[in-house]
DNA sequence: ATCAAATTTTAGATTAGCCTAAATTATTTT
DNA sequence: AAAATAATTTAGGCTAATCTAAAATTTGAT
């Protein structure tokens, strides 16, 4: 059995390798997990002795088959707490996180399985990310990025890349939402503004603020 | 905020209390929490520094108001986490107390508000337990145990003393369960033991047994 | 009321997870 | 390619929660 704080640390390097990179450093797990690198050596050490992740000294990190495994398995009760928060507690988008972080430890087989039965087996939690199933199998995500895309495009909103609570309540407040069609006016050459029509209103949104809008085209 | 060590040992303070002494044993809490007895030493100074027991060396502990609050706000979540359990993912009575165990130690005034009002604000759990209300107000029970009743009185069950898995599915398999009618056909003065009636047919019970069945008259 | 037994506390270690400061290794610059 | 800088690890400590063994206190029996 892993502890909590194993248990962070090993998500907190899955989402850190999903950026791409063969593997990750010991200071951006450190700025992650609001910790110092000394304390992550340590923790490295650890997993390491467990086979959760490959580690040599100065090398990097990346997670092991086992470890991606936990990972997973994390992330599928986390994104599952999420859906069950919005769906049947009248949580917001923007106010599920914290709760969901407490709850992705709770180990119980029987409490996921019902969990994700009750819910209906869903995909995706409210922020369209897309929830691993039990044996850990996570269908890769087609959306890009609103901001690769380009004048009288017609996309739908898939997801967001910023889950802060701050960007989720703009997105709120602005009436954009999961399944909006977002069709693009215009791309503003010199800063990659972009004016768009949602619900037959024009907005015009930022560079930063397409980048963390995942869409697909329509 | 308290460590979830603190928190159990202040329920388990609190269960020991309600056996009706005034004050606990530092073996007695140490053997319910399956450690030491010099373990519970030192967080019994803990708790009295963070003014949640009264506690004078070498002369036993209580709860103090605010200890006592704690207790309860986890005795409710935990409860009211075996009711949903029970009767939204299809959990069994005897299967509920270790991922209660886990889910009432989560921190959230609205996932609890939610979970309440989504079980209808139920009284009592799935074993009969009274669950506190969101001030923290227990009604107290008035069941006594069916070992005190004799010869032709007839109860309604209403808990059991004993929550072991062990013990809760004897009773499902023999067939009782909250709510059923119990008729007192004979009292056997030699052993305490009893033959009794539910649902019409007739069972022989230990006195082991009927101490461990809460029922009030009919 | 004293002495033995039981209970409880203290003393001194241990482990997990964290820290700072110093040392080591890797990377970048010149 | 050497020097400067950045990243990482090691060394040594700290706190929370645990333990064993020994000391202190209370209880209970004569």
């Amino acid at each position: 059995m892993n502890s909590f704080t194993e248990e962070n640390y090993i998500k907190a390097i899955y989402k850190l390798l999903e950026s791409g990179d063969e593997t990750v450093s010991t200071n951006a797990i450190a700025e992650r997990m609001h910790t110092r690198a000394a304390s992550v050596t340590d923790m490295l050490k650890k997993l390491a002795l467990k086979k959760l992740i490959n580690y040599q000294r100065y090398q990097g990190v990346s997670l092991t088959g086992k470890g991606e495994k936990i990972a997973l398995s994390i992330i599928r009760k986390h994104r599952l707490w999420e859906m069950f928060l919005v769906e049947k507690f009248n949580f917001k988008w923007d106010e599920v996180h914290d709760v969901a972080e407490q709850l992705e430890h709770i180990q119980s087989d029987k409490l996921i399985e019902e969990l994700d039965k009750f819910l209906n087996y869903p995909k995706a939690d409210p922020h369209g990310d897309p929830i691993p199933d039990a044996k850990g199998k996570l269908l890769a995500r087609k959306s890009k990025s609103l901001s690769q895309f380009s004048v009288n495009d017609v996309c739908i909103m898939t997801g967001v890349v910023d889950h802060s609570p701050a960007f989720l309540q703009y997105l709120d407040k602005t009436g954009f939402g999961l399944g909006n069609e977002i069709k693009i006016r215009e791309v503003v050459e010199f800063d990659k503004s972009l004016q768009i029509v949602v619900n037959k209103k024009t907005f015009f949104i930022s560079s930063d603020v397409a980048k963390n809008i995942l869409v697909i085209l329509k």
